[in-house]
DNA sequence: GCCAACGTTGGC
DNA sequence: GCCAACGTTGGC
């Protein structure tokens, strides 16, 4: 069974433009730090899951478009690089902390702006909505993507 | 740039 | 294992 997932980005680092003019259309989702968000991608994605691509940390943040799982985990590569920003001298190649999914764009959508989905009731309890969350991945119910899928973009 | 909310670190 | 201090996220 399916399940779906709020993947927020900057689009500064990559915006769902950038997805889509990447090879394959297909981008690691490099960078997470957070053992929660990494927890997802490592324990309960699947392929084929869906994703809302939100865009964060930006002028009017919401959601910008759709994407999917494809592939199966495996370790940032970043967390080994000491020039990258996501470097993490803790981790090794035979301990890896940080664990990623690649994410493949299917296409670009009218802007949710996260102020229209405030005001939606029938989006009540929605991950991104709730106070003070600040998780980069948060799991979405049937019903809400079902709803936003086929009613609001 | 501010700051609320939250996560992580590290001393004890 | 507690919790104060610190760092980060991210909307505004």
């Amino acid at each position: 069974m399916p399940a779906y997932w709020l993947m927020k980005s900057e689009p500064d680092e990559c915006s769902i433009d950038d997805a889509l003019a990447a090879p394959n259309k297909t981008v690691p989702w490099t960078g997470v730090r957070n053992y929660q968000a990494r927890n997802f991608m490592w324990k309960q994605m699947q392929p084929g899951d869906g994703v809302l691509f939100y865009h964060s940390s930006c002028a009017e943040p919401g959601i910008y478009g759709l994407a999917e799982v494809v592939g199966a985990p495996y370790p940032d590569p970043t967390q080994f690089d000491p020039r990258s920003k996501y470097f993490d001298a803790k981790s090794s190649p035979e301990a890896p902390r940080w664990w990623l999914v690649d994410v493949q764009a299917r296409r670009k959508t009218a802007p949710l702006l996260l102020t229209q989905m405030r005001e939606d009731p029938k989006l009540d309890g929605l991950g991104v909505l709730l106070k003070g969350s600040r998780l980069s991945i948060t799991p979405v119910s049937e019903a809400h993507w079902h709803y936003i899928t086929t009613t609001l973009l």
